[in-house]
Order: structure tokens, then sequence, then C-alpha cells
DNA sequence: CACTAGCTAGACCAGTCGGTCTAGTTGCGC
DNA sequence: GCGCAACTAGACCGACTGGTCTAGCTAGTG
């Protein structure tokens, strides 16, 4: 429908119409997320980005698997960016602000949206780019909060354990929080991780 | 492993061979760890439970849903019975030596049976029972350790909280050692469970 | 205008899925 | 022995899966 990737070709009337790709890639998000990665099929995402499978392949000559990858990636991106474009001076403070804006994403899809990368996951023993792409994911997030973390003044070695259990704790906490249908599990985890932040010894 | 539901019907020679019933539970509890729920295909489940799809069915009349949910409660059992049942005096030691013996389970399994609940968390869409039973499972282990920890004199909110907290390590330690294929994350999210249960103010 | 990429469109396909059903087989009570 | 229930066995099924392929539309260029 409308467009633009590089170049815009967008006609005048395509105000709510975002590219087929982009589309695509939406929808494949919210569906991945809401069932799981063989949860969700083609078909469905198909029909929630109002786009026929020939698009989808041109798009995605790797099918689901290039689907999954670019989802994971665009998650870890936008995660990343989070922690890396916030302007709190504190780690923790940089949590607790992130955490906020990932509570409201967790309230605003009722709660079906909330774990991260688990869909993913129990892919890796039949799609080993999937797997490394989760892989990268934790790595990348880690980093982001490890060096963050460093700049605070805390010793390389303990800043990475720290980094490391805040990504657990979020993911945990956002597991809990689909089970339960609640977010009050996830804002125990972002308080958590963020006292983790602070205590340095 | 061994047999029998309520009365034994076991023929001289199947000594290594248990109960059909459980076998396709303890295949079906790998296979559901390993590939997630959806990537386990029932054939496969059967097949390496050498059963047939009538005997499947005659067990587990609910089909894959019941088998699903079953494993869930295996699952729960097996670890609240691990809190539980620790002569360890206090909850920290009691999550180390649960910790521990999860991480040999990971070792042993070559990190692929690491994730515990994700896996069915997505089906909650599609079906409530499983949904309901994956919520029980983090309500039960949550509550056998925040008995553990008010019995150490801990506070019951703080002791929920922390409970809650402890339970998100492990779930996101699961995950991130699976991603890794290393147990090292698990062992440190032990770590900072146990000292979860520790600093009581 | 014609020509060509880039993209859309969806019919189609083989394979697999979970599930059903009927036909044995087995072992215990009588 | 017979009879019956518990269980095994696997052929079979419709639905649906991810993926392929050809045809056509559309915009930009000469």
């Amino acid at each position: 429908m409308a467009a633009s990737k590089t170049r815009t070709k967008q006609s005048s009337t395509d105000s709510d119409m975002p590219d087929t790709r982009a589309r695509i890639l939406a929808a494949a998000l919210r569906l991945f997320r809401k069932r799981g990665y063989h949860g969700a099929g083609l078909n469905d995402i198909l029909e929630l980005a109002s786009a026929p499978k020939g698009s989808l392949y041109h798009h995605f000559p790797g099918g689901k698997e290039e689907i999954g990858v670019a989802v994971v990636a665009e998650i870890t991106r936008s995660i990343v960016t989070l922690f890396e474009s916030s302007r709190a001076r504190t780690t923790a403070a940089v949590v607790l602000q992130a955490g906020e804006q990932m509570s409201h994403t967790i309230e605003r899809t009722n709660h079906e949206l909330c774990t991260l990368f688990t869909a993913f996951l129990a892919e890796r023993s039949t799609s080993p780019k999937l797997g490394i792409a989760v892989a990268n994911a934790y790595a990348e997030m880690t980093e982001a909060l490890q060096t963050r973390l460093q700049s605070d003044g805390m010793k390389p070695r303990l800043a990475k354990d720290r980094a490391t259990a805040v990504v657990m704790l979020l993911e945990g906490g956002a597991m809990i929080a689909q089970a339960q249908q609640s977010v009050a599990p996830f804002r125990l985890a972002v308080k958590q991780a963020a006292s983790l932040c602070e205590i340095a010894d």
C-alpha cells in the first residue's frame, strides 16, 4: 500500500498505513510475543498485517526464520536504546525509568506482550540463527547495562554480574507478569533490579 | 521413573521399562523443555516414549493439552519438594542447595532442558488450562519460599516480595543459561537469589 | 509512449499437525 | 475355560503449516 524505506514514494493517502515490510514486522512482533514463535502462523501474521504472502517472501526471503531474527533484533535495539539514551544520572535511575516504560507497554497490551525472548529460545534446537539472535540479545542488553554501571564507578567484574542479574529479573518478571495477567510482578522486578544497581559491594 | 499408578501390574521383565503413562510423561517433559510446547509434536513424543497413539489417548484423553498440564504440574511438584524437603536451616541455604541440584540437571541435559514454564506460557491465549497451570506453578513455588522465609523471621510482606524475586531470578537465569549454553548464568542467579534471602530489611 | 524493477496478489503444494477410530492383545476375576 | 476391562497398536483423517510460483499491478525512467 503505502511506502518509503529509504526514499519516500508514498501516495497522499497512506497516513495510517506504513510500509508493508514494517507492517509485517509489527504484526509478527505482536503475534510472536502473544502466542510464541510456533504458535503464530504466517497466515495469522499476514492477516494482521493485511499483506499477501508474496510480499512477505519478497521482503523476507528467509521466511519465518528471518522474520523471527528481525523481530528479536528489533526488540533488542529498542531496549538497548532505552538503556543508553536515558539521561538519568545513575544506572539505578536508568533501570527505573526504562522499567516504567516497559510497564506501560505491558499494561497497554493487556499483559499479552510480556515475555521478551523466551518465545524464540525454544527454536534454538531447530534454528541456529534464532538461537544466536537470542543469545546476542541478552549479551547486548547486559553489555549496555554493564557499561553504565562501570561509568557509575562499579568494578567491571561486579558490574557484569549485576547487569546479568538485572536482565534475569526483568525477563523473569515479564514472564510472571504475563502468567498472572498483572504488571505488579514486573514492577517488583524493576524495583529489585534497580536496587541491585545501587548497592555496590 | 518407576511405575505403578495405584496398583502394580508390571510383568517380570519390565525392569528398564516403566509404565507407559510415565514413559509418555517423561518423553513429553524432555521434548517440551527442549523444543517448546508447539515445537514438540505428539509423534515425536510417542516415538521417544516408544508408545503408540492409542496409549496416549487412553492415558490422556485430553490430548496434548492434558499432557502439558501434567508436565507443568510435575515440574512444579519436583521444585516445591526441593524447597520444602531441604534440611538446610536458612532459606538462603535452601535456595543454594536446590540451585545446586538444578544446576546439575542443566549440565546433565546439555543445557537443553533449562527454561521451566516459559514454553507453556505462550499457550495461555489458546489454552486457558495451560495458562492456569503455569500461573499456579509460579504461585506454588513462591508460596513455598515465602513460608520458609517467614519461618526465618521475615515479615510476610517482604517475604513475599523476596520469594517472588527469587523465582524470577531462577526463571530468568535458566533462560539465559539455555541461550548461552552454559550453567554459569544460572549459578549466578542462584547466588543472587540466595543473597536476597539473607539480607532482611 | 514502451519498458522495466519493485512489489503485490493469492492459488497452490507437500508435509505435518493433533486427534479419532477400530482391531487386537493381555491379564485378572470368575 | 470364559468374559471383560484395561491397555496397546497403528492406520487414517481433515485442518493447517511454512513455503513456492506465476501473474499482474504500479511507478519511475528513457
